[in-house]
DNA sequence: GGGCTTCTGTAAAGCAAATCACATTCACGA
DNA sequence: TCGTGAATGTGATTTGCTTTACAGAAGCCC
């Protein structure tokens, strides 16, 4: 068994699995290590596989023909992705792609099936989550519904804030480094939106951006934006424990299950 | 037991279940009609409960503070509404109304999830009730970030040609009547684009509107402006078969449940 | 049938955001 | 260290869509 199936155990979705189920899947599993920018699955991928991110980070993302694009979600380590192909004929919808050097432990569907129809905990953690990042899509899409592009990336920097945030001597410091255009194609705007939307964030005295560092400066006043709470930010940087830019759903290492929904909502 | 809860055993998601099974969730279940425009459940509503519709049609709504609305999918009978809050902690994000007069089977969320606990069969048909449901979230998701109005209506329009749709003597009669300002609603954009759209639509002798009814005159050049192939429209109406304007899910009676997957994509 | 409401049609004005077209700055490897 | 490509900053222009403001038409209940 290489190394890298090891974390088959560990990740929150298999955990309430017995030894022997845990053996059968981690026996059919296959670990593979894919480089900056390489494609784990494409649209119109035939191969019948659900896969677990051991190491780096996955980009979600969706392109249109024209070679718009948008990104759907990021994937951190511990957590699950490609879920929906286990039982949907039509194949993947979009594209996954590893943001940095990432190893991947693919699972074969079939053997997830298999284990899925003799364990309920796992039927019923496989519907949590994609329960949990159906819910995320649907707020998605109500906020480019309702929302501006200067308040859909205000609404995404309070995320970031709560995902990657640490408190700071004034304000919040952002851990993440994202361009303009990654932020862009979150919120579903163009690159020189973002520019100019974050240059005036900045002149109103709300954050504070020098190249890769986000300061937030005054939290509080940035949520009242777009009526919401401010979010709790860690005093250290939270990125182990909640992962993932939109909350995916699968920390790494939660005894009991129902903190899956402690993460908070959009 | 009340005559409609006749309905749960009829259900395909529950079709699996054992007499025994099935007889405990009738026994907690209880059947409820409300009359046309009143509300099943709000957001932040408390009631931990999944819904199944015997009779009538729900409409699905997200609204804003400031009254914006927008419909998030239609239900016909027979199918399941609500099953996030099984697992979701956070309380529905939406409204569900009765769109005529409709009645409502509910089945308390512990008694489902106790089911589920005990019977894979039902925890992954909820699976894939939520994938298939999420999956169309995404596609709308899609269309709303790289389409104009005016394909994401002519999208709309072959949508409901296919569920709908009749072949006549030249094209195709969509049998479902929506207001301009539900077509509106569904697409995200406002009423007055929808009524222009269609009026231009009108003009390039693609389609016929005549109050009520909707007429597709050509569905091979209407499908050709959003890039598609044209979808298949049944000799008669199929709207008992497929049900769903968005196709939401569960036809009332698939025996072998496959099928779920074989209402076309968006 | 008459009066009410709800739906449809149209058209001008306004606006948010995309597009286009650059200049500038940074990051980083050769 | 320099050079090169990627990321950022900024404006002018265009455009797709909303907003606003009506007027007519259709259903519908009394």
């Amino acid at each position: 068994m290489a190394k890298a199936i090891w974390h088959v155990g560990h990740c929150s979705l298999f955990q309430q699995l017995s030894a022997s189920q845990l053996a059968l899947l981690e026996l059919k599993a296959r670990s593979r290590t894919f480089p900056k920018g390489a494609a784990i699955y494409l649209p119109s991928d035939q191969a019948d596989c659900v896969f677990l991110l051991a190491e780096g980070r996955i980009r979600i993302c969706s392109i249109t023909p024209d070679g718009k694009q948008a990104i759907m979600g990021f994937v951190e380590p511990g957590e699950v992705f490609g879920e929906l192909a286990l039982f949907q004929a039509s194949n993947h919808e979009e594209r996954a792609e590893a943001a940095i050097l990432s190893t991947v432990v693919l699972l074969p569907g079939e053997a997830v099936r298999q284990v899925m129809e003799n364990c309920p905990q796992l039927a019923i953690g496989v519907t949590k989550l994609i329960g949990f990042r159906r819910a995320r899509i649907e707020r998605r899409l109500r906020s480019l519904l309702f929302r501006s592009n200067r308040d859909r990336l205000v609404q995404l920097l309070l995320e970031l804030a709560e995902q990657y945030g640490k408190k700071h001597s004034f304000g919040v410091l952002v851990g993440i480094s994202l361009t303009h255009q990654e932020l862009a194609s979150i919120i579903g705007a163009t690159r020189e939106s973002v520019t100019m939307i974050l240059g005036d964030l900045k002149k109103e005295g709300l954050i504070n951006v020098s190249r890769q560092k986000l300061h937030i400066l005054d939290i509080g006043r940035l949520a009242g934006i777009v009526q919401m709470p401010a979010p709790s930010v860690g005093e250290v940087s939270r990125s182990e424990s909640t992962s993932l830019l939109f909350r995916t759903g699968h920390p790494i290492q939660p005894k009991q299950e129902e903190n899956l929904h402690d993460s908070v909502g959009l």
